[in-house]
DNA sequence: GATCTACAGTTTACGCTGTCAACCTGGAAT
DNA sequence: ATTCCAGGTTGACAGCGTAAACTGTAGATC
């Protein structure tokens, strides 16, 4: 992953080994490989003195995450300047956000497809500027505020279960890839701009 | 869940008992909560008697997805069954698909959510028998065969989207729900029947 | 120069996990 | 009467996150 390391400075030279450790096996073992003892033996200290520069295994991962999201951000912004209107532009965003996530997919299980309430609570205004790419898809729909953020959400979900179910291997493989994803972007494009429930909003 | 037991009959006094609690910890305090010790403490046993009765903890799991499935086909299958033009019909099997999720969200876990590769594998065929009702978002879309199967799997992942979202508690809970289950659900059913991707089909 | 303090690391331990090998025990079949 | 075996137990192993207590060392203070 990039080297842009956000939020979390200065680091002792133990700090930055069990990060680099860390990240080099959720990247070749993936998530279900990190434990505490792993990364302690393969940087030569104990497991417990990942302790001194990490409040809890929990906040190791966030710090991986937090790396995740700044690459994320910097795919979607960057491709999001790229298009002048809002639906090429839509459309280059969902599929940054699709490949991201099936480049990346280690980082994409700890970023999205980890049970959230069974993990110590992530620093809330951290998650709020980590996931800010996000936000993206609802400024795009060029709708007022409330209805902007729903719709934003219904794309970013749409994208969500495509990539989630592609990075879990639950689709099945005889099926084409590249035509399922570029159908559920336009499904989700689609659904983005379309009129959806005529009927007055009754929130 | 319901009673109905599909594949695996017949059964000790004790393995019942094993799968009853292992139920009710499920639907009480969720996957996290499974364990052999706690399953067995309840029951009045060993940890270790569970498995003259389940080959492993995971074919224990897939006991209880295999109750989630199903319910999951029985509820679909009856709102398919009861709606004549396809269209109301998608609508309506998409609104089951979400309504179960939402109402048994550690089923939901379990039989979607889970990491799939590292866990022991599922019968290939139990897995087609259980899921069998994924097949009717396909069906439904009145398509060719395979692009009908393609348009099927993102109807699911749209869907799949929105509810594993939901049930990780990582969408902000001011918007309002009801409504962006309504959206999406309409966007899903947009994205069946639109005619996306009018280029001809290359796979 | 001696002492105190703070830090960075280790050792040890606790309670938890899934699961295996060995042992036991009551009842049915030979 | 003896053997066999299904169905249970005990004890153990290797792993997990992490808390508590300890050790050694560098710097600041008197």
């Amino acid at each position: 992953m990039s080297q842009t390391r956000s939020t979390r400075d200065p680091e002792t030279p133990l700090q930055e080994a069990i990060l680099t450790e860390a990240r080099r096996l959720l990247e070749t073992e993936g998530y279900a490989a990190l434990s505490t003892r792993r990364i302690a033996s393969a940087v030569g200290c104990t497991a417990t003195s990942i302790y001194l520069h990490f409040k809890s295994k929990d906040s190791l991962i966030y710090a991986l995450i937090d790396e995740g999201f700044t690459e994320l951000n910097r795919r979607v912004f960057e491709v999001s300047r790229a298009e002048a209107d809002p639906i090429s532009a839509l459309h280059s965003v969902a599929r940054a956000y699709v490949d991201f996530g099936l480049e990346r997919p280690e980082y994409y299980e700890i970023m999205f497809m980890l049970r959230a309430e069974q993990m110590e609570r992530y620093p809330v205004d951290a998650y709020r500027r980590a996931r800010r790419s996000l936000e993206v898809f609802a400024e795009l729909t060029a709708l007022p505020t409330r209805e902007a953020a729903r719709r934003g959400v219904t794309v970013w979900s749409t994208l969500h279960g495509l990539v989630s179910l592609l990075v879990a291997q639950r689709i099945d493989v005889r099926l084409d890839r590249e035509a399922l994803i570029e159908d559920t972007i336009q499904a989700a494009c689609l659904g983005a701009f379309a009129a959806l429930r005529p009927e007055q909003d009754h929130d």
